[in-house]
Formats: C-alpha cells, structure tokens, sequence
DNA sequence: CTTATTAGATACAGTCACGTATCCTAAGGA
DNA sequence: TCCTTAGGATACGTGACTGTATCTAATAAG
C-alpha cells in the first residue's frame, strides 16, 4: 500500500515553509520551523479552552471543527482523534467549564439572595447562562432541552442555593418555618434567566434588587396559597 | 452580448422533462407539463407559509432559500427577487404570523390568568415562544435580542395582557388600587416563557396553575413592599 | 542515542448553501 | 389575439465544512 495519493515531494517541499502564523497564546510559532509542540492533557487543555472561545464567540452554528483546530493551532485530525463527534467535544467543553455559582452566607436572607444572583449574572456563570442559549440548534439535534443539560451537567439530589438560602433563613428565624413549594424557593434564579434570554446581556443591579425586593420577599412572607381549583 | 453560457438546446430539452415532483399544497402538478403557476401575493402567501414551516420544522439554522424554495415548490430566484437578504424573508415570514394572544375576560381574575396563559401555551402563540428561542443565531448576527424582537413586533404603548387583567380586577373591586411594578404585573408571562425556554415543550396545566395560584395571585395580595437597600 | 508516539500540515472527495445568470413559458392584461 | 410580466428550472462558480488518509518531524520514553 503505498501512496495512493498522488503529490511530488516539490509541493510537499514548498508547502511546508509556508503557513506557520497561528497559535494566539502560548506557542513560540518561529520562522524557521521549529515551533513548541503541545502534548497530551496539556494539549487538550488548549484545545478546550478554544473550542469554549470558539462557542462563546460564534455560538453552537459556529462551533466547528475547523473554528476550534485553527483557533487552538492545531488542525482537525487531531482534533477527531480525541472526540469524534460533535457531542463530544461539546460535553468535554461544557463539562470543563460549568461550575456551579458560590453562594454567599451573609446572615441576611436578602443578602444572600442579592448576592448570589450577582454570582450568577457575573464571570463565567453568566456567561454560561447565555451561551448555553446558543445551543438551540444542539438542542434541536439531540432532541433535549436546556433543562435537561442543567441536570446532566449538575449533581443531582443536592439542594439548589435557594433552597440552601432559605433553609439557613429559616434556621435564623427568619422566616416561619412552613412548607414551599419548590417554584417559589427557586423564582429568582428562574427570572434571572428569563431576563438574560430576553435581553442576552448581564442583568443590571436594578432588575436583580427588584426580583429580590419586589417580587421573592414579599412572597415568601405572604398569607397562605388557597388551594387550586380544578381544571376546566 | 448573447448566450455567455453554453449549452445545447438538447440538454435543455432533456433537462426540461425531468424534475416535476414537488408542491406539496395546492399546485396539480401534471405529468405532462402544465402545471398550474401561482403569482402575485397568492405565490407570496405560499412562500411565507412554507418558510413559517421551516422555520418551525428546522429552526434558524435549517432556514435557508433552498429549503424555503423546495417547501414552497418554486425555486430560489423567485426568493430572491422579492426578500434579497435573509432578514428580509424571516422579518416577512414572523410578522406575518406573529399575532397577539387572545385575552379572555371571564369576571375572574385568576380564570382571566390562566385562560391567558393557557392561550399562550397553545395553538401559534407557543410554537412563536418555541421557534424565538430557534433565533439566537440571527439575535447573534443583527446583535438584536428576543426582547428587542418583541418590541419590534408588538405594537407599542399598548397596555399588556396583564396589565388589563389586572385593570379589570381593580375595576370590579378583586384587587385593591395600589401601583404596582411592571415586572409584577406581568410576572406569569415570563414564568411561563421561562418555563417553555428550559423544556422546550408545551406547559402543562399545572404549571400553569401553580404560576398563578402559588405565586401570582399571592403576590398582588402581598403586604406592601419594602423599599430597596442602596447598592454594595 | 534510539525508538515509538503523535502533533501538525496537507490533500482530497463529498456535501450543502450561496448568489447570479440564463432561458423557457404560463398567466393575465391590452 | 398578441405581448408583456414574472414564475419556474437549471447551470455555474464559490466558499465553508465534513471525514479521512496520508506524510513529516517534534517529543518523550527507553
């Protein structure tokens, strides 16, 4: 079996002086040849970190292997050598770089609750919220929803930070220590999201004070929910 | 200037007779050849429910002239004669079809929310909700949002859906005449929006209910506010 | 130093969509 | 009826991306 595919070692030779301008961070890239060679976990760090690049910039449509090898200098083999499908790489990305948000202990209940919205809206986190938007097409494709890639990618069982913060509240007092209903207890982070699909920029202070003051406080502090009526 | 492009008149004839499957709706499409040609706004009708198709079916990915013109049964020129840009058709094919959700006013305040809501779960108005979020790679080329997208299409200073639900409620004496924030007001709508964001499926009726029982109608019953902390 | 890996650079064939140009002819008004 | 308009079919060149198959040379292990 030898070569199949016709090419002199003229071409092979004026090729391979040409083409040698890329890798944005840690490569040397040098005129002459001889660039620094990544390996192993270290090479698949970078590419990782540029295929995350690559989606918060260009969204899942722009999310190629392509993208990702030119941007992590490297090329696409080398690339499907380690995630074959898009998926794969896909996961690999999310997976390295969602962390769950830090929820503040203040002492206050509504400290908390404004501190860990701020938490969620800044840095990655938001940036996650936001990107994750990009994924509709995923979506469409694997026939999932965001929903259930929060789950895949979060431990499941553990409580969630409101629920963290309104336990501690009650602990303190101050709350009355009654049933809630899981919407409730989680209504600011839902519409933290909602205002970041909706407007796809980090949420101002305003809106968060405002869901906090207006809307979670009073509500965990009302009378009694009445029973529900029947459906028609 | 004549013919710049060869070709034989046997290779249009022979090209001619094949190819006269398609027209999935209204068009006869004979064997023989003459099939029945729209034009006008009865072609342009057929083009903006078959691209509404697509977009549903394939999102904004899949939405492109090709598959536009193949649904439609024409062919891309005629797309391109009369939306030269892909904005073009999608802003025709969304405002066409993009209508206001129907408020019912039942005497009730809590059957007014859930009715609504109900309505906007259903029918056209949730396949919008569904299909907006396949917009965020157009929201990422124009550097628009779902919310500007909105407002675009949504008629201006007209009070919202809940705005008169509420009005109504005050009128007949169900809810006292205090202000009341925006966000408040139209809290069921976002949940329900969010909820439809993270599921990507129609919400069940008890969703719906719980939006409005557990957190709606016990919010605007709430004790008054309490004014906002300054900013950190 | 020697040797097995494997990163990195091509090449290639195939697909899909783009945007435009061209021609044929059905539809509809004069 | 004739004639203008425009729908419809098709071709062409271009560009992006896909998977895969090579070959080289850098790197690390021995």
């Amino acid at each position: 079996m030898d070569r199949k595919q016709d090419q002199t070692a003229d071409e092979r030779g004026a090729i391979g002086t040409q083409a040698t301008e890329r890798r944005p961070d840690g490569g040397a890239t040098r005129d002459g040849g001889g660039a620094t060679r990544r390996r192993g976990p270290k090479l698949e760090d970078a590419i990782l970190d540029a295929a995350w690049d690559v989606l918060v910039e260009h969204g899942y449509h722009g999310f190629t292997y392509e993208a990702v090898a030119a941007r992590a200098g490297t090329s696409r083999p080398v690339l499907y050598r380690r995630w074959p499908q898009r998926d794969d790489l896909l996961l690999a990305t999310l997976t390295k770089f969602w962390q769950p948000i830090a929820v503040p202990d203040t002492g206050s209940l509504r400290d908390d609750a404004i501190g860990f919205l701020r938490n969620a809206d800044a840095d990655r986190a938001g940036m996650i919220t936001l990107m994750s938007v990009q994924l509709v097409d995923y979506f469409r494709d694997t026939g999932t929803s965001l929903g259930e890639l929060r789950d895949t990618l979060l431990p499941p069982g553990r409580p969630t930070a409101f629920e963290m913060i309104v336990a501690r509240a009650v602990e303190r007092g101050e709350l009355p220590d009654v049933p809630r209903s899981s919407r409730v207890v989680n209504l600011p982070l839902d519409l933290l999201r909602h205002d970041l699909f909706m407007t796809m920029r980090p949420v101002p202070y305003e809106s968060i004070a405002e869901i906090v003051d207006a809307v979670w406080l009073p509500l965990l502090t009302a009378p009694e929910t009445r029973p529900a009526y029947p459906p028609p």
